[in-house]
DNA sequence: ATCTTCCGATCAATGGAATCCATTTTTAAA
DNA sequence: TTTAAAAATGGATTCCATTGATCGGAAGAT
């Protein structure tokens, strides 16, 4: 992880579909030097994945919401297995506080939400956060070259 | 929006360096096609950003926590724009509930998302829960094709 | 200090992929 | 059914990524 290694990340972050050569362009170095860091890092796990974020309202999943809720330890391996399998979880966090799991989810409505909430009963009490808006949408971290 | 646009969007959510090729391949239509259906996407906002997920804590940023705070709604136009200004503010929704903003942060440390949490009280109560650990990790929602 | 080895970079060439454009097909509306 | 508009195709061209050979520099051993 040196300076060349953070401005590629940078880049990727910004646009992660970016060609070697534009890569190789804004870093001064040459193109398959780019790839070859770029597979480092993705070995190393460094680059965790590239991908696409798309309007989820517009696809017809205009609910986003944030679920709290109190999981019992006992019960967190069969929780985590459920949770992974249900595809309206966009994320998934093992937090401190009151509630220890909070999730981020969409839904085509207010009733499938829902009826996931209820869903969710069975692994312990939840409080739920309708998103009403987004001023800072999904993005990532500039890091100092 | 047909069933190969969402096609393509699941392979993209998947991957978002997919060559042009290898859409056209699975999707079984021409490449040229498949360029002017993302373009249309992109131009039509489905497409928002291709984002590259990196590992924060090899990066050196350890320390991931979702703020809670209160903002009375006179001052949210000066909020949005600080909060949008902070490069370690990941996401930042505007819910339901007690606290009227949600935020995710990364952190070198504990100290200095404290000093963050300091500065933020101007805007209103705040309510951390760090994260511990995240079963799910950022991800995209599979659309039925 | 010198030699050796290894890692990483570059260059040039080749193979492959993306774009462009003319043509054809499909779709939707009159 | 006819027509206009939109979208898809195929082939040609241009551009890009990958490969392999070579060079240079840093680290370690003698």
């Amino acid at each position: 992880m040196d300076s060349i290694d953070r401005k590629i990340l940078n880049r990727l972050q910004q646009n992660a579909r970016v060609s070697l050569k534009a890569l190789a362009k804004e870093c001064y170095i040459s193109s398959p030097t780019i790839s070859a860091r770029m597979h480092h890092m993705e070995q190393s796990g460094m680059i965790k994945n590239y991908y696409t974020l798309i309007d989820y309202k517009k696809a017809g999943y205009p609910i986003k919401a944030f679920i709290n809720i109190k999981v019992d330890p006992v019960d967190k391996g069969e929780f985590y297995k459920y949770i992974e399998a249900v595809p309206n979880v966009l994320e998934c966090n093992c937090v401190s506080g009151e509630f220890s799991m909070l999730i981020k989810v969409i839904f085509e409505s207010t009733e499938l939400l829902d009826t996931f909430i209820n869903s969710l009963q069975r692994f312990g009490k939840t409080n739920t956060q309708i998103v009403f808006s987004t001023p800072v949408d999904v993005r990532g971290m500039r890091l100092n070259e």
